[in-house]
DNA sequence: CTTTTCCGGACCAATTTCGTCCGGTTCAAT
DNA sequence: ATTGAACCGGACGAAATTGGTCCGGAAAAG
């Protein structure tokens, strides 16, 4: 009854895209360094959330990944469903299958509205508004790093940007 | 993102036994038969249903299970959570573990809202709504097997209870 | 004391999950 | 043309989970 990693990374590596202008081309190694993702897997998802049309590839050097649409016109739904297949909290639910049972069956009837409002979640919230409740872990990370940098002797207080927009490599650094 | 198998079978051997009056003596073999279900497989989970208080126990010859409570208080969410542990859709939000995201997590707010959703639905469906939509496979075959011993040279038009209570087999035999 | 039935732990096979790896392809820059 | 950077995609594999089975034991009835 559990999300896989696979949707899980697909959903911060996207989360990471979208922190950036559309369109920008970022390379897999940097937003797994930013959301604390394993490197080749990654890769994987990313295939997948490409050949779904969320995402669009560029290879060779200077090559990467970069968003295909706006972030507030991608749900949740898509994405999770671009990576694990369709959604089915059961058997019963599984499109082409179907239901073995012959009349009525006490859990597709369940199954079926709790999936419902699952799915209703899902598809309302979109990648826009997840990006925007996202505070990402290597980036923390990294901001801490540099301050520590900064000022070495500074054990505790090292101020972290904490709501609203993160700074990115490029601006925060100097 | 699917109830395990263990959870299904925990429900239909449920809805086998509200099916009779409360406080019957079921044994394991009957309902599985009733229901479909892998005989040693079914006593696994009604062990779990049993240590939940869904269900009573009794050993020795004349044993076997009866409901603990009446069907129209037991929820689809108690059952479940009984045999697969608190539902949780994403890591974030298994309840002792926590979520290891600094300040905001984009999964915990998304999937936190999906699980409300899902756990209303499974706490406000309960056991005797559950019987109430179901027919049997199992007792649907017996029936149909003790029609056509009856009459062997009808083939088709053996006439199955389709709604409502279904005749078990003391009343539907002679 | 024998039979019947659940108890509960050990065990096992199959599947799924969570990745890694590597040769291939594409693209840009030299 | 060559080289290096980066994704593509399939094969592979270890670990965890799922979906059960099995068996010795305990308890209850006759």
């Amino acid at each position: 009854m559990q999300i896989t990693r696979a949707a899980e990374y697909g959903v911060l590596g996207l989360t990471a895209l979208a922190r950036r202008p559309l369109g920008e081309v970022v390379m897999i190694e940097t937003l797994c360094a930013e959301e604390d993702i394993p490197n080749s897997f990654l890769g994987k998802i990313l295939q997948s959330l490409s050949k779904a049309g969320i995402v669009k590839s560029a290879r060779g050097s200077g090559g990467g990944f970069s968003l295909a649409r706006n972030p507030s016109e991608v749900t949740a739904l898509e994405i999770i469903e671009a990576i694990e297949g369709p959604i089915s909290l059961q058997r019963c639910l599984d499109e082409d299958l179907g239901c073995e049972h012959s009349g009525g069956c006490a859990l597709c009837s369940l199954f079926a509205e709790a999936q419902e409002r699952v799915k209703e979640v899902f598809s309302r919230t979109t990648l826009a508004d997840l990006t925007g409740r996202h505070i990402p872990n290597g980036l923390v990370r990294q901001a801490r790093s540099r301050a520590s940098d900064a000022h070495p002797a500074t054990p505790h207080p090292t101020p972290l940007p904490v709501a609203g927009r993160i700074p990115l490599e490029a601006e925060s650094t100097r």
